[in-house]
DNA sequence: CTTACTAATGCGACAAAATCGCTTTAATAA
DNA sequence: TTATTAAAGCGATTTTGTCGCATTAGTAAG
């Protein structure tokens, strides 16, 4: 099944790079330029990160917000990195920090999804 | 607005007690003895958060889970602590592990949602 | 340049989680 | 016993995300 470049990919994509930041899908549809379904775009953000261009990060909204991975993402298997919401603008942004845990003998972690939630620089 | 004993608040208290783990609203329902409304488990809930009684954790999966706030989580004003959510038996529990960060100047840390996701000891 | 294949899209319906408004019930104190 | 009002019940609603299916369009082969 290979990917087909279509205009809904490149416009999703290059919202979410000129953003520089993690955007939810009502987000996205707000600052797109072309007119795309709403199914559409989560498709098309489901497929970027089935296809290790995106990640996603669940916020304490219960909303899915979605970020571009970085080098430091893709060396790793899994995105351990923190997520700050902000509570004013909304925005999710990654910041650098890794996550460092240790769990308990037998347990397998799969996924990591911390956000901290709060008010960012811009904000306060 | 002082607080009232209710059959429904005991019930649901004593349900998560019991679990000895965090849990969604659903899951609440199917545990729980008497009859008591969707909303009004919500509702319970919520106030129980209000009120320190509970902390609440959103899951991967876009749930909030319900969990029994300690002692450490009392003393502190956050709950900085990992949580465990099992993909195989649906189990969200609380870790020991504290969560360490560290956030660039001007940031305001509000709440903390660290929820690691993967196979529990029981189910591995 | 055509044609065939099928990934991707649009659209509507659907599902699940959580909240809200409003009426009724019942816990608490006077 | 009565008055007050927090809490509960109930249905509707909102929001987020997914699904099925018919249609469109990207891609490669001829």
């Amino acid at each position: 099944m290979k990917r087909r470049n279509t205009p809904s990919k490149e416009a999703v994509l290059s919202v979410i790079t000129k953003a520089g930041k993690a955007m939810s899908q009502d987000a996205i549809e707000e600052e797109i330029a072309i007119d795309i379904n709403r199914a559409t775009i989560y498709r098309v953000l489901n497929r970027f990160c089935d296809d290790g261009v995106l990640h996603k990060v669940m916020a304490e909204d219960g909303k899915q917000y979605f970020a571009l991975c970085e080098t430091y993402d893709t060396k790793a298997a899994t995105h351990q990195h923190f997520h700050f919401k902000c509570t004013k603008c909304d925005t999710v942004e990654c910041l650098p920090n890794q996550v460092n845990f240790s769990i308990p003998d037998g347990y397998l972690v799969e996924s990591v999804n911390c956000v901290l939630t709060g008010v960012c620089k811009n904000c306060s």
